[in-house]
DNA sequence: GGGAATATTCCC
DNA sequence: GGGAATATTCCC
C-alpha cells in the first residue's frame, strides 16, 4: 500500500524497473510515513520486519537505501502471496 | 506510573487499601489513558499483559474491573522488582 | 485467562 | 542481518 500510494513516493516508491524498494528519504519517511502504516517511527524497526519477510539489500552502499524480494515485484503483484514470515 | 499520577484517577487508580488496581471508567481509560502508556488503545490488550506478568481479576463480576498481584502494593512499592513476565 | 502468531524493541 | 525478549493481536 506505501508503494502504490503516489504521495509516499518522495520518501519511499519502487526501483527503476519496479523490482526493488526505494526508501529515498530514509529520515523523513521514519518520521512522517512509517507511523501512518506502523505502531511506530523507527526506521531499524521497519527494517527488521523487511529481513524477516525476506527481503534483502540491493547494495552494501551504506547511502542507498534499497531493499528487494524475489516475489515483491510492481507488475506482478499476485507474487506477493508467496512472502511469508520466516 | 499510572496510578501514581492523580490525573488518572477517574480512570485507573489503587483500590481501597492499596493492594489492587480498579480501572473505573474502562472504556475512558482505554481510549485517553493506555494510549499515553502504550502503543494501542484496547483493554484487551492492556489486560493481556496485566494476566502476562501474573495480575489475577479480584472478582468474577464483570462489572467490576480489579485486578491484583501479590508483589503489587501501594505502599510496598519495592516488592514490584519481583514481578517478572511468565 | 492463556497459547500462539506477529510486531516492536533490544542487542550481538 | 538476525536471535531473542517483550508488546500487541488474534483466537480458543
Amino acid at each position: 500500500r506505501m508503494l502504490f500510494d503516489a504521495r509516499n513516493a518522495p520518501y519511499i516508491r519502487w526501483g527503476e524497473d519496479g523490482h526493488t524498494v526505494l526508501i529515498a528519504n530514509p529520515h523523513g519517511f521514519a518520521t512522517k510515513i512509517i507511523p501512518q502504516y506502523f505502531k511506530h517511527s523507527n526506521l531499524a524497526s521497519f527494517i527488521r520486519q523487511l529481513n524477516v519477510y525476506g527481503f534483502h539489500k540491493t547494495t552494501q552502499d551504506p547511502d542507498i537505501c534499497e531493499f528487494a524480494h524475489t516475489n515483491f515485484k510492481r507488475d506482478e503483484p499476485a507474487l506477493m502471496q508467496n512472502i511469508r514470515r520466516k
